[in-house]
RNA sequence: CGGGGUGUAGUACAGUUGGUAGUAUGCCUGGUUUGGGACCAGGAGGUCGUCGGUUCGAGUCCGGCCACCCCGACCA
């Protein structure tokens, strides 16, 4: 295993580059820009699924899974959605290969050619929605709440490891209503639960908000999103929840008998989080030693590592710490005894804190005479010695205080990367420090790209609740009701 | 896709004016070790990113391509 990660200070992408990959959470592939997520990466996933996808079942929606490929023609019925996705498309034009009848390896059969080329799936709105119009005839059938866990593929220009790769993987949840209240109350409620779901299971916290026209999703109506602080001061749009209106219901040709009897255009909703997720987790928490898990999401939670110098001693120490594992697992926490005799214990000490496993208990001789266990927490690198009576109310209550430590951790790092800029002076030289910056802004997408295009920062979003306050814009002194959430961003 | 960098053992790297590849670490075996990344001895492991060119001879020189990293444009 190699041993140094780069520090956060002195180059950043290099730290979360090697975090990622020495951690043993994924790799870069044979394939340009698409990644293999490790047993340890997708450990952590499953754990983040586990959790959404109770969330989602209970408010109410159901799984269900649509074609990985999407015929091309049904791209083109929603205008700005084509537009939007147009330019990262991966195509499917073939069905078959055949033996180079000039030589060596194989080539496309172009007898093969498809009728209609097939789109691998950037988001799934327009295979779904074409299936909605055959599931959708009443207002009976209404609300229609289907998820779906899916990869999909996006040919993005430039990747990064769990932040944006060509592949991903996400969930997408896709609604139909009756109403547009109704349509709306789910966009919100959504994204709610993707805000509840950051904050108390990754412990980041994240600013609910409304996106700008400019940020908006390629067929929506309004974008709502969840927005993180990252260690380097730029955001990271960690979810979204789009209210799509009647666009792909009339684009679709999805209509239903209201209670009146009269027909109406569908109204819809579609919401997803990604393995993005997971580069925000490393991102938020993690420091110089490896990863820092939040104990809610960590596949292992606890090890325990055994001091000893003869077999006879581990023999000896794997007697007390087996029913002890035994114990802790019986109250729900995830145990791994790390037994292995070719390794020394500051070797592993090291390894489960690049691992980011947040409790590590260790145990020897000295141990075994007193009944204690020397106890270290990945947050904060302290270590404990205490008594083996009520251990696992102990470890209980250390997994919480480190799952609502860390999120402290972050929420005060948030508030101290918070500012307000008056000036556009001002504004540009709180920018290379990096964080949040709430400024004016006259409400135009043209001032907006400006401010983009001189200063590599964009609206990250209107939050909820957002104060109204008289302002003038920073960029061209017109007036403004409210400030807004500017960031530089992933 | 543009600019810069890199590509040699699982990993990190060295390799001189072109002469047929080495160091560390990891791995395997044996022994001594084990409270913060152990030590000794022996051993295995490489079509030098790839394709082509120059040459008696290419890791080394030239060209194409590919991949990865950093900085932009694009994006969840």
């Amino acid at each position: 295993m190699a041993k140094e990660i780069t520090n956060r200070t002195e180059n950043y992408s290099q730290w979360y580059n090697d975090l990622v990959i020495k951690a043993g959470l994924a790799d870069n592939s044979a394939v340009r820009g698409c990644m293999v997520i490790k047993p340890y990466g997708y450990a952590i996933w499953e754990k983040i699924q586990a959790a959404l996808d109770k969330m989602f079942k209970d408010t109410g929606h159901s799984n269900a899974y649509f074609p990985l490929f999407i015929p091309k023609s049904f791209f083109s019925k929603e205008a700005s959605h084509v537009e939007g996705f147009a330019k990262e498309c991966a195509v499917v034009t073939h069905y078959r290969l055949k033996n180079d009848p000039n030589g060596k390896g194989i080539v496309v059969d172009e007898d093969a050619k498809l009728e209609e080329e097939l789109i691998v799936r950037p988001t799934s709105e327009t295979i779904i929605w074409n299936t909605y119009r055959g599931w959708i005839q009443s207002y009976r059938d209404l609300p229609l709440l289907i998820n779906q866990w899916a990869n999909v593929v996006r040919w993005e220009m430039r990747t990064r490891l769990f932040l944006r790769t060509t592949e991903f993987l996400w969930q997408e949840g896709h609604t139909a209503h009756a109403t547009q209240e109704e349509a709306l109350e789910e966009t919100y409620k959504m994204v709610n639960v993707y805000a509840d779901f950051a904050e108390n299971f990754m412990a980041v916290p994240v600013i609910k908000g409304v996106k700008t026209a400019n940020e908006r999703f390629a067929g929506a109506i309004d974008t709502l999103c969840i927005e993180a602080l990252m260690q380097d001061g730029k955001a990271l749009q960690s979810g979204t929840s789009h209210f799509l209106g009647q666009n792909f219901a009339k684009a679709f040709d999805v209509k239903f008998t209201n209670k009146e009897g009269k027909p109406d255009y569908v109204w819809a909703s579609s919401w997803g989080v990604s393995t993005r997720l997971m580069g925000a987790l490393i991102m938020a928490h993690s420091d110089d030693n490896g990863l820092v898990l939040p104990p809610k999401l960590a596949p292992i939670q606890v090890v325990i590592v055994p001091i000893f110098h003869k077999e006879e001693q581990l023999t000896l120490i794997s007697e007390k710490v087996l029913p002890l594992k035994k114990q802790l697992e019986t109250r729900g926490i995830s145990v791994q005894f790390d037994n292995r005799d070719n390794l020394k214990p500051g070797f592993k000490f090291a390894e489960h804190e690049l691992k980011g496993i947040p409790v590590r208990i260790a145990i020897g001789p000295r141990d075994i005479e007193s009944n204690t266990l020397e106890i270290a927490r990945r947050d904060t690198l302290e270590k404990k010695t205490v008594s083996v009576d009520n251990i696992e109310d102990y470890i209980v209550t250390l997994l919480d205080d480190i799952q609502s430590n860390i999120f402290q951790k972050a929420l005060k790092f948030r508030e101290e990367s918070t500012y307000k800029a008056d000036t556009y002076e001002e504004f540009k030289q709180l920018l290379e420090k990096g964080g949040f910056i709430y400024a004016h802004w006259d409400g135009t997408p043209e001032t907006e790209t400006l401010i983009k295009d001189e200063t590599k920062a964009t609206i990250r979003c209107i939050p909820f609740d957002n104060p109204l306050e008289e302002g003038k814009c920073i960029r061209t002194g017109k007036p403004s009701t409210q400030r807004v959430l500017f960031a530089r961003s992933y």
